[in-house]
This record gives structure tokens, sequence and C-alpha cells, in this order.
DNA sequence: CATGAATGAGTATTCATTCAT
DNA sequence: TATGAATGAATACTCATTCAT
């Protein structure tokens, strides 16, 4: 009985985050109330605050669990991989198809409302980023060394890359043309070998 | 007198658009005030009222200048220009020194809150993005019919371009280590050669 | 057990009692909320509610077991005593003793939030302190009756004491120069002898 | 026009003040609400907010109001005389008057709800109620060394006599048997030769 | 006896906007 | 062209209290 309960204390943490997450996806950070969050959920404004201390909070602990939700899902699983060309693909391949497939809505609202973020909370969400952002520059160092990529600045390929993925959100519908598997493929293929024939033409 | 009136009023509303668009662009268009605005005018929120309809249009107003901005810098230079891979070559440098020298809090505005805008005025702020996205479309189709490029999808190039480029106002700051000619120079060495040595590695 | 299981409930209604006069105190009836007395015991605010009925009514608990306290510790020690100018003296340094000694934050209660209380409670702390009142002008009438004070009006005798006693908690504190007995000599002093050297001055 | 304008500014400020005061009188700072005060004035909550910038604003305005009345009719009036005495008398006689008599909500709210005022304003406040007490602790030393007054510790004294005069407000009804200026004899009385026929008595 | 969850009414404050002057 | 005053609706958040477990 008190396994249910904390069961359910759970479900219903998860269940305001996840639909939190959904109305701060579709109006905004500031956009959105904490009405329209309780009435989504079918239960009082003040309700939502036994569960939550303030709706910056419920921000950070939205992209907090996006944050975990990419490192679990790409990151963890690429990081090991020791042939930097895999460890690249892989990690381009899984990071589209997470946003393509999967769609969470944490990782858009990390996406787009970072900057409402202040303090600690920030600085936690950023460090997070960071890593992320290091770890493809490390990747990329590895490739210029190993011979297999050309002379490329590693941070300037690392953001664009993360320009490229992140732009997806912006614009890809998982209704169109392209699957998320066939959008990565085809990304994968333009920001490895670029886009002209003959590397004389550049 | 009658022209220094309108020529003021004129400065009025400029000013009222830059200055808004600057607010906009720290804050967020729901994060800001018309306080904030008037504040930073030095004049009282009744005073704006002169000069815009409503906090709305006044949002429609900066993103349509951040289009005209953008055609009259970027487009309409290189539009006219016929061999594909110059012409891309130059939409994308003029793009990103756009974006990295001039940095018009207008186009930020465009990229960061194009989702607040409501009905006709989003319609017509989506049309002119969308012309754009056709205008790549056609040049990377141009480009692959004309045997310069590989077979890449031109929808997937527009948007993978588009990513790289956009992005850019999350993370560059000139008084970083780039200058935005060398970005410009980068992005396309990257985007336009790829990542790779040699296109049978990929 | 069942007298434990009862002693502790008296503990618990005490504690709360104590507790929760301690934050009325500090941040008076209005500013102090049930979670702030909740969380000052380490249970829950519904834990509360098995010992209390309303939040007023502990305020009426609280003042009344100050009541009590003022008339178990004073009152009762003094009512008794035949000579009147004893009788007053014995009132004045045991009423200041109490609230420099032993500061129950009980009678601060009652001095600072008697006004909050409504209905039946109110009347039921006003008609003790009016029968305290009445005990002093009792008082005074007998020591002008016997000759030994001047012709004072007896209910202004009583509120000026009253004033005197009643407002040591604005400011005394127990770190300070005097210790309560002091104060209490020096109170009696002043108020029995005034401040002037010769009557004939006044 | 301009000056018409001002004054109806200032005129609704005053009002605002003295409605407040009356409101936060009644109910208690914490127990009253914006709400309260917008409805007695017949505006909105949010006009209210033209005027002032927080409630904790419009206590510390009251405040200070009161004590500019209480320096300006008072303090103002006794603090150049020269002879102890005649300046004791003075301040005692002006201070029960102007609580007995113009009765300001003011100096009541400064009474009651001090504590409620934190950070700068509140030593605002409480520096210059110190420099009343210290005027006071003067006098009584004057006195003292003129010879007049008997060997009473001026902070003593000065206590003793603010608490009289400060507990006024918590039961003098001015419907009631004593006018203001009998009260305030009647308490010099007291309060100069004290309660007690003959010293020796004491 | 105590809890976690919930609620309805209420809190101070801010908002975009209007309007008489 | 600009202002000060005002407003109605909304904001995030807190409150005392209840109740099933």
């Amino acid at each position: 009985m008190k396994k249910r309960a904390r069961q359910d204390r759970v479900t219903r943490q998860a269940q305001i985050l996840e639909t939190a997450a959904r109305i701060f996806c579709d109006k905004g950070f500031e956009g959105a109330s904490m009405g329209d969050i309780s009435a989504a959920l079918g239960i009082t404004k003040a309700g939502i605050y036994h569960h939550i201390r303030s709706k910056e909070d419920l921000l950070y602990a939205i992209m907090s669990y996006g944050m975990d939700l990419f490192e679990r899902k790409v990151l963890r699983r690429v990081m090991g991989i020791s042939d930097p060309l895999e460890r690249l693909r892989a990690t381009l391949k899984g990071h589209i198809l997470v946003v393509t497939r999967d769609r969470p809505k944490e990782i858009t609202v990390i996406l787009h409302e970072s900057s409402v973020l202040k303090g600690r909370y920030r600085e936690k969400i950023d460090a997070r980023k960071r890593r992320y952002v290091r770890f493809l520059e490390r990747t990329f160092r590895d490739l210029v060394r190993s011979g297999v990529a050309r002379r490329v600045d590693p941070t300037v390929a690392a953001f664009a890359m993360l320009g490229m993925v992140n732009w997806i959100y912006q614009w890809y519908r998982p209704a169109g043309r392209l699957s998320g598997a066939e959008l990565a493929d085809a990304f994968a293929d333009v920001f490895l070998k670029g886009i002209l024939k003959s590397p004389a033409a550049g």
C-alpha cells in the first residue's frame, strides 16, 4: 500500500513534468501559465504546488530530465566507441533519431527556453550542454589527427553539426516525406561528404 | 516644418522598432513588457501607442523589418547570380556575415519568436521564410543538375544549411576567436566539402 | 500504556501551543502560516489538525494559556494581600518579573494579537483582561481611601501602570543593562514616587 | 491645468495613504488586503499601483508620514524649551493630546506594525524612534542634574513614560469619561508626582 | 496519530491597453 | 504627440482546511 502511494506520487510527478513540457513546448515558458498546466492535468493550480516548488523549478526539472534522456539515449551509447568516425556517425544518427522519432518535448524545451533559466539552474544545464560540445570537439580532433578528416576547426565543425541537428525541431514534421532514419542518413551524408562532387571545386 | 515633423515621426517609429527589437531579443516577446520598452525609450507606455497598434503589431513590424533587411542585404544581391555554385557560396557567406557582423536583433527575433505570431502576420512571415527555403532548394537542384554537386536531396541540403546558419545566434560571440568572415569561410568549407578527406571513407 | 498515550497527547498539545506561540510571536498571527508551525514541529499540517480545530482556536488556546499563566503566577498570589500598598507593589513587581524573566510568548501574543480574535473567544479574553483592570482600579481606590495614595483617578492610574508594564515586551532585552528584578524595582519606584523631588514642583 | 493635475495626484496619494492607514489600523498590515484598500478608495487594485510601488512601501510611507506628523506636532515644538521640567511637561501633554485628539491612524500603525517592516525601511523608522527616546533620556538627565527630579534612571524613566503613552491607543476611547486634555493632565500628574502621598512610604 | 494529496478562495502584483486632457 | 490615471484580466503563488488511507 505504501509502495502504491509512492508509485502514485512518482506517476503524478512524471505526469506533471510531461504535461508541462508539452505546454511549454507549444506556448513557450512565458506564454504558458500554471493554469494551462493544471487544467491540462485536471487538477487545481494549488494542487500542482504539492509536487513542484515553482514554475522555474518545473522548467529546470523538465530540462534536466531532457538532458538525462539525451545522455542516456545518445551520449552514453557512443562515448565508448573508439573509432572516431564510427563515434561521430553514431552520435549524429543517434541525436537525429532522438529528435525526429521520440521527439521528446523536453529537448525542444531545452533548445528553445534555455535563456529563461537563471542562476545555478542555468549553469547546470549549460555545463551539460558544454560537455556535449567538448565531446564533439574531441571527436573532430581525433578524426583530423587520425587523418580521416580534413583539417577542419573542431569547434566550427561541432557547431555546424549542432546547428543542423538542433534546428530540426523547427521544421521537421514526422508526417512529411522523410522518416527520421532517412533524415539521419541524409544529414550524415551531407555533413560528412559535403555538397560538392569534387573537392577541387571548392 | 512639416517635413521635420514627418522626419521626427519616422525617427520615433524607427527608434521604437529598434528598442523593442533589442528588448524582445533580451527577454523574449512574452518576457518583455511594454513598460520595459517605454522605459528604455524614455517615454510613457501610452506614448508608444501613438506609433503602434499593439504589442503583436510591434513584433510583426520588427520581423517584417528584419525580413526586409535580410532580403535587401542578402537575397536581392545573390538571386541574380547565374552560376549556382557562386550563388550558393555568396548566399552562405552573405547570410553568415549578416548574422555575425551586423547582428540585427530583428533577425534574432525572427528566429526565436516566430511561433508567437498568429493569423495573417504569421502567414506573411512564414511565406517570406518559405521563399528563401525554395530559393535554396532551387540552387541545390541547379547544382546537382549541373553536375557540380553530388546527388543530395535539395530540401535536406537547404535545411542542413539553414540549421548551421540560423543556430549561429545561439553560440557565436563577436568577441571570440573567429571573425564573422572567418566563420563564413569555415562554414562554407565544411558545408561544401564535408568533414571527410576521402569520399570513399563515407 | 493508556497513561503513556494520554501523556504523549498532552505533550503534543503542549508542544503545538508552545511552538505556535513562538511563531505567532515572531511573525504575528496573520503573518504566520500553519505550514510554519507544522515545519517547526516536524509534523505535517494535517497532523496538527488532530490536536486543534482551527488556527483561530489555536490562537485562543495560546491566549487562554497565557492568561492562566499570568493569573497563576501573578494575580492569584497577590489578590489576597490585604494591605493595598503591599498588594500594588507585589502586583507591579510580579507582573514585571513574569514578562522580563519568564518572557512567556503567550503573553506577548495576548498583548499583540488580541484584536484578531472575534466573537466569543474575544469576549472571553477581554473579560479576563477587564478583571485584571478592575482589580487594579480597586487597589488604587483602596490606596486613596486609606490615605496612602494621592487623589488619583483609579482608572487613570490602572492604565498608566498597565501601559508601562505591557509596553516592556516592545523594548526590553534580557541581555541588556537591567535585570528583570532591577527593572521591576525601578519601575515601582518611578510609578509610586513619581519623577519629581518635591510634590510642590508639579 | 498642469497644476491641477499635480494637485490631483497629490490628493490621490494622500487619499491612498489615509485610507490604507485606516485599514491597516483596523485589520493589521497582514490582515488587510490591497483589495480592501482599493475597494475603500473606489478604484481597482491595479489603479493603486500607479501611486505606490508595493504594499510594504505603502506601509513605510504611512509610518514615515506618521513620524513627520509626530515630529512636527510634538517634537519640534518642545525641543527648544530650555527648562527641562517645562520641556518634559510639554512633551508628555503634546504626545498624549496628539494620540487622543487627532488620533492619527498613522501613529497607531507605527506602534502596532513596526515589526513587519524589514531592511532599510525598518532601520529608518527605528532611527527616528530612537531619536525620540534619546531626547527623553536627555530631558530626564537634565531634570536630575538640575535637582528637580529624583535620582531616576533616565532610560527607565523614558520607557516608563513611553509605555504609558504608547499604550493609550489600546484602551482610550474619545467617547469615554475623559477628554484628551484631562487624560494628559492626569497622566502628567501621576507620572511626575507618583501615586503615593509621601515619598517616605515608598 | 499521522500522512500525502488535494482544493477553493485568496494573496500581491503585472499586463496590455484605453482615454481624457 | 504625449501624458497620468485607470482598468479588467491575468500572473505565480499561498492559505487554512479536508479527507482517504
